[in-house]
DNA sequence: CATATCAATCGGCAATCGACGATACAAGCG
DNA sequence: CGCTTGTATCGTCGATTGCCGATTGATATG
């Protein structure tokens, strides 16, 4: 399972490396990319320049952005460059959601001191 | 459960309220409060300026921001506001990360066209 | 009523972001 | 060799963000 918590889950949250996630999410352009990444198997970003409607340069952009935070991978496979998605970034944040979620609602004993 | 998917949890991906979840957690700082208050049930903004460091101006901006996104409700207990988590608003993120880890690795089938 | 406490807001500043067009680069193909 | 195709990079612009000190507002307490 490659588990990263070597103390047993109740370990502080990694502020840096979810924010860094979260970060590359946190467009919706961004998002729009990795939906269309999962309806296909991974591909041409051409594509994805038609499908979400913005300029060339800008989807590279995103790209960039999303592969320099590792959930996107293009791999070079000429004349195109085939994208596809790497969840293993996402545990940090998936940790944080599980840790919130198992803490329970606002009215769970949240009586202040 | 709460369940959000009418159509059985093969839905497009909502990029906005994604994105919008995403952004309140992109910053380092918002991710420390938000741990800080897991792990108290909740509570006073002043520990939270003593804990992260910034000053209070500033913490209570990430407070508005993380307010903002439903992330983080505050009852007002006078004289102080009692901050807690509110994991609902964490649906849409945590359904993408599921598509995203169960859609399979960078190397599952990612063949070109 | 005066004071202390806690939170929110304001104004300003530097830095980053998001978008674009233009351009450069690399590889197949006629 | 020139052309086309697909991608990356550059320069620039306006908008937003993050941070701060200072101030204001609201409420208990002396």
């Amino acid at each position: 399972m490659l588990d990263e918590s070597p103390n047993g889950g109740r370990e502080a949250v990694d502020g840096e490396a979810v924010a860094a996630v979260a970060k590359a999410l946190a467009h919706p352009a961004r998002v729009k990319i990795i939906g269309f990444l999962l309806s296909r198997a991974g591909c041409i970003g051409g594509d994805i320049v038609d499908e979400i409607g913005l300029a060339q340069s800008t989807v590279s952009e995103h790209l960039r952005i999303l592969k320099a935070a590792g959930l996107v991978v293009g791999t070079i496979e000429r004349p195109r460059i085939c994208y596809s998605l790497d969840p293993s970034v996402l545990a940090p944040l998936r940790a944080l959601i599980a840790s919130i979620e198992a803490h329970g609602g606002p009215q769970t004993g949240a009586v202040c001191a």
